[in-house]
DNA sequence: TAACAGAGAAAAAAA
DNA sequence: TTCTCTGTTA
C-alpha cells in the first residue's frame, strides 16, 4: 500500500487541527471496528471525512482499500468535496458512494457472475409498480384483491430481508398467493433485464456471498469500511456490510461451509460505523436501529465514541432537545452540551387557527429579516406536506419569497421519464416497460385494444412485446403498430456513432416529444427540460464513459434536485424528514398538536410514537438560535375543521425553557364554525368559547351524551384539556 | 381517443 | 380540500 505524496506541511497535524478529543479519538482509532454516536451538530460529517484523510495521508491505507457508504448522493458528493478539499488526491479512485450506488458500480463490473444481463436496466420505484401492473393483469390477476402498491411491498421487504420467493413462509392461501406472484415478478424481471432497487441490494449480497473468490478479493480489498447515518441502515444492508468486512453470515450457513473448505482466514476490515439512534426516522421504510446493537455485539465492538459537543446551536435548544428525548426507552444514551451559552428561550406560540398560526410565521420571519437575518436561512417545518398549503397562501400574500422542498424531481418528470423510455428502448427493445410507456406517446393511434392484443402474444410466446409487434399481430392497428416498430429501428440504426448528448437530441426528435410539446399550450417548460436533458447528458460524458447504459442508470439513481425556485433569497419550506441533516439560524416548527405531531397513525403504538418523538428531536435540534413551536386549536384537515390540543411533546420540554408569546390569549377572538355535529341542546358546540370559574376561559372540543349525562370536552389551555359533566360543572358560554 | 364526472383517500421518502 | 384513479360519454 503506498502512500499518497504530500506537499507542503505535514498533512496529518494540519488535518487534525481544531479537533476536540473525542473527534480527535474517533479519527486517528486504529483499524478496530468502532461505532461513533454522532449527536446532531457534532460534526459528525468532518470525522469521516478527516479520518479517510487521515488514513492516506499517514499511508495506513491506499485509495482503493477504502470504501465509505452514504444514503443519499448529496452526503456522497459532499464527502467527495471535502475529502479532496483536505487531500491532493483522485476523488474517483474512491469507493464513496449510496449503497445502491456501490451496488450498482459491483454488478457492473460483475454482470456475469451476477447473472445480469451486461446491459441491465434499474427500476425507480415508479416504474416497479408499472411493472407490477402490468404483471398482474397479464396473469389476470384481481387487482382489488391483490392492490399492486401490497404486492409491491410485500416484494421490496422481502428482499430487504434477503428472501427470494422461495424462501417465502406462507402459511395462508393469501400468502401463498403473494408469494407466486413474487416468483413470477422476478421471472418478468429477468425475461426483461431489469432490477429494481430493492434487487440491486440483494443480487451484489448474494453474489458476494456465493462466489467466494470475489468475495475474498473484496475482502482483501477494502480495509477501512465507513458507514454513514447507520442507524438508517436496513437488515440487508447491514449484512451486505458484513459480507463485505469478512464477517461470516449466521443466517447463511452455505458461506460457513465455503469458508471452512477454503480454510482461509478471512481478514476483518475496520468498520467505522457513525450514527444516531435518536435521529432514527425511518423506520418505517425499513430502517432497522437494532442493527447498531447487532453491530456491537456481532463485531465484538469495543470502541465505542460518543461525540456529544454540539457546535450548532444555543443552551436552551439542546435542553429541549435533550429533555425530550429523554422521554424514549432503551436509547443507547447521549446528551448534547455546547459552550455557547443559553441564549434565547423557546418562542412558543397557540394559535386559534392554521391560518393564524400562518399569519404568525409571517409576521416573526418578516421581523427577524428586518432586523437582517437572510430568509435563507430561516425554515418553517411541518409534519405532513399537506401543511404547507396555508402556509404557502400566508406568505404570498404576504410577499415574503418562499421555497418548497419536496415534490417532483428532474428525473421523475413525465417528459423526461418519456425521452428516457425511447433511449431505453435503444439500448434494448426487450424493456417492455419502456415499450408501454411511449408506444402510444405521442399519439399514434396504438389503442388500449391494441396493447391487450400485443400484451397477450407476447405471453403465449414468452417473449416481449417488442417481439410481438414485429410479427404482426396487431389487428387492425397494424400499420400504426409497424410504423412505430420502424421508428425505434430507425433511431437504433442511426444511433451508431452518435455521442450521447446527440443520441438524447434524435431521441426527443425523431420520437416526436419536441413537436408535441411545442404544439402544447402548456409545454413551455417541459421544452426546456428536455433541453436540459440533452445538456445533462453532455455533461455526463464529460466525467463518464459515453454510454446510454450508464446514463440511464445515473438517472435512475439520481433522480435530480427536487423542484426549487430559483435562487433568489428565500425562506425554506419542508418536512421535518427532508430538513434532517439541514441546520438554519431560525426555524418554526409548526402544527406541533396531537393527531399531527405525533400523527394520528402512530398514536396507538408506542414504538411509533417514539419516532415521532425522535422526529421532533431531529426538528429542534435544526435550530442555530431562534426556535418557534407552533400550533393552531383547529385547522382544517381533509376539507374538515378539525380541533386538537397541544402535542404530548410540548409538554415533556421543561417549561422554564419556554416562552409563551400569548398565554391568556383569548379564545373568543376565534371565528365562528359550522358545528361538526349536530348543535347539542346546550349550545356548547365544538368550537365555543366557555369558562370555568376554577379553570378559566376555554374552547370546546369536543361532547357526548344529552341531558344528565352531557359531557363536554374543553381545551383550558395552560389549565389544560378537561371532559367535564355538564350537569355539576359551573360551565358558562362567553359570547 | 380524450375530456369529464364521481368516488375515495389523504404521513414521512432515498435510491 | 384536493389529488388520483376509474369508468363513462362525446
Amino acid at each position: 500500500m503506498g502512500a499518497i505524496p504530500i506537499s507542503g506541511p505535514p498533512m496529518s497535524s494540519s488535518l487534525l487541527n481544531g479537533l476536540n478529543p473525542e473527534q480527535l479519538a474517533a479519527v486517528t482509532l486504529p483499524a478496530v471496528p468502532a461505532l461513533i454516536l454522532a449527536g446532531a451538530g457534532s460534526g459528525k460529517t468532518r470525522v469521516l471525512t478527516t479520518r479517510i484523510a487521515w488514513l492516506l495521508s499517514t499511508g495506513q491505507v491506499s485509495p482503493q482499500g477504502i470504501l465509505a457508504v452514504t444514503f443519499t448522493n448529496k452526503a456522497a458528493k459532499e464527502m467527495l468535496t471535502r475529502i479532496s478539499a483536505q487531500l491532493p488526491i483522485n476523488a474517483r479512485s474512491l469507493w464513496v458512494g449510496t449503497f445502491h450506488g456501490l451496488c450498482n458500480r459491483l454488478l457492473r463490473l460483475h454482470w456475469r457472475d451476477a447473472g445480469l444481463p451486461q446491459a441491465f436496466q434499474i427500476l425507480d420505484s415508479a416504474d416497479q409498480l408499472a411493472a407490477i401492473k402490468r404483471l398482474l393483469k397479464a396473469l389476470n390477476i384481481d387487482d382489488e384483491k391483490y392492490p399492486p402498491r401490497d404486492l409491491m411491498h410485500f416484494i421490496n421487504a422481502n428482499k430487504e430481508e434477503g428472501r427470494r420467493a422461495h424462501e417465502v413462509e406462507s402459511w395462508d392461501d393469501y400468502t401463498r398467493q403473494l408469494k407466486q406472484l413474487y416468483e413470477e415478478y422476478e421471472r418478468q424481471c429477468r425475461r426483461e433485464g431489469v432490477v429494481d432497487f430493492a434487487e440491486l441490494l440483494l443480487r451484489s449480497y448474494e453474489l458476494l456471498r456465493d462466489n467466494a473468490p470475489l468475495r475474498q478479493h473484496y475482502n482483501a480489498r477494502f480495509r477501512y469500511i465507513l458507514v454513514d447515518e447507520f442507524q438508517d441502515t436496513n437488515r440487508l444492508q447491514y449484512r451486505w456490510l458484513k459480507l463485505l468486512a469478512g464477517k461470516t453470515d449466521p443466517l447463511n450457513r452455505a458461506l460457513g461451509k465455503v469458508d471452512t473448505a477454503t480454510g482461509e482466514t478471512i481478514p476483518e476490515a475496520a468498520v467505522f460505523a457513525v450514527g444516531d439512534d435518536d435521529q432514527s426516522i425511518y423506520a418505517f421504510r425499513g430502517a432497522n436501529v437494532g442493527n447498531m446493537r447487532d453491530f456491537e455485539s456481532d463485531f465484538a465492538v469495543q470502541t465505542v465514541i460518543r461525540l456529544e459537543q454540539n457546535y450548532r446551536s444555543h443552551g436552551n435548544i439542546l435542553d429541549a432537545a435533550n429533555a425530550l428525548i429523554t422521554h424514549n426507552r432503551g436509547r443507547l444514551g447521549k446528551n448534547l452540551w455546547t459552550e455557547e451559552c443559553a441564549g434565547d428561550p423557546i418562542r412558543v406560540f397557540e394559535a386559534a387557527s392554521d391560518f393564524e398560526e400562518a399569519q404568525f410565521v409571517v409576521d416573526e420571519v418578516r421581523q427577524l429579516n428586518r432586523e437582517g437575518q437572510a430568509l435563507s436561512d430561516m425554515a418553517v417545518l411541518y409534519r405532513s406536506n399537506a401543511q404547507s398549503r396555508v402556509l404557502e397562501h400566508a406568505l404570498f400574500q404576504a410577499g415574503l419569497p418562499y421555497r418548497v422542498y419536496g415534490g417532483l424531481r428532474f428525473f421523475e418528470r413525465q417528459e423526461i421519464k418519456h425521452a428516457l423510455a425511447y433511449l431505453r428502448l435503444i439500448a434494448n427493445v426487450e424493456d417492455d416497460n419502456a415499450l408501454l410507456r411511449v408506444i402510444n406517446f405521442p399519439v399514434r393511434g396504438i389503442g388500449n385494444r391494441t396493447l391487450e392484443l400485443l400484451g397477450e402474444t407476447a405471453r403465449g410466446t414468452g417473449t416481449s412485446i417488442w417481439q410481438a409487434a414485429c410479427s404482426g399481430g396487431a389487428g387492425r392497428s397494424a400499420a400504426a403498430v409497424g410504423r412505430f416498430v420502424q421508428l425505434i429501428e430507425g433511431m437504433r440504426a442511426q444511433a451508431d456513432g452518435l455521442s450521447l448528448p446527440e443520441l438524447v437530441q434524435l431521441a426527443i426528435e425523431q420520437s416526436g416529444l419536441l413537436e408535441f410539446y411545442r404544439n402544447d399550450k402548456e409545454g413551455q417548460d417541459r421544452l426546456e427540460n428536455l433541453e436540459q436533458l440533452v445538456s445533462a447528458a453532455a455533461r455526463f460524458v464529460q466525467d463518464n464513459e459515453d454510454s446510454v447504459v450508464d446514463f440511464l442508470a445515473q438517472a435512475s439513481l439520481e433522480a435530480g434536485e427536487h423542484e426549487a425556485a430559483p435562487g433568489q433569497d428565500a425562506l425554506q419550506l419542508m418536512t421535518v424528514h427532508a430538513a434532517k441533516g439541514l441546520e438554519f439560524h431560525a426555524v418554526f416548527l409548526t402544527g406541533v398538536e396531537e393527531g399531527l405531531f405525533p400523527h394520528d397513525n402512530s398514536i396507538n403504538d408506542p414504538q411509533s410514537i417514539e419516532e415521532e418523538r425522535r422526529l421532533a428531536y431531529v426538528a429542534i435540534t435544526r435550530a442555530r438560535r431562534r426556535l418557534y413551536i407552533s400550533l393552531a386549536q383547529s385547522r382544517m384537515l381533509h376539507g374538515q375543521t378539525r380541533f386538537s390540543i397541544a402535542s404530548r411533546f410540548l409538554s415533556e420540554i421543561p417549561e422554564d425553557l419556554l416562552k409563551w408569546l400569548n398565554r391568556g390569549y383569548a379564545p373568543a377572538a376565534m371565528p365562528a364554525r359550522k358545528p361538526e355535529k349536530a348543535a347539542p341542546e346546550h349550545g356548547m358546540r365544538v368550537g365555543a368559547s366557555v369558562a370555568h370559574p376554577k379553570f378559566g376561559t376555554g374552547v370546546v372540543i369536543d361532547y357526548d351524551g344529552t341531558g344528565k349525562g352531557a359531557n363536554v370536552q374543553v381545551n383550558f389551555g395552560a389549565a389544560g384539556v378537561k371532559w367535564l359533566a355538564l350537569d355539576y360543572a359551573k360551565l358558562t358560554l362567553v359570547s
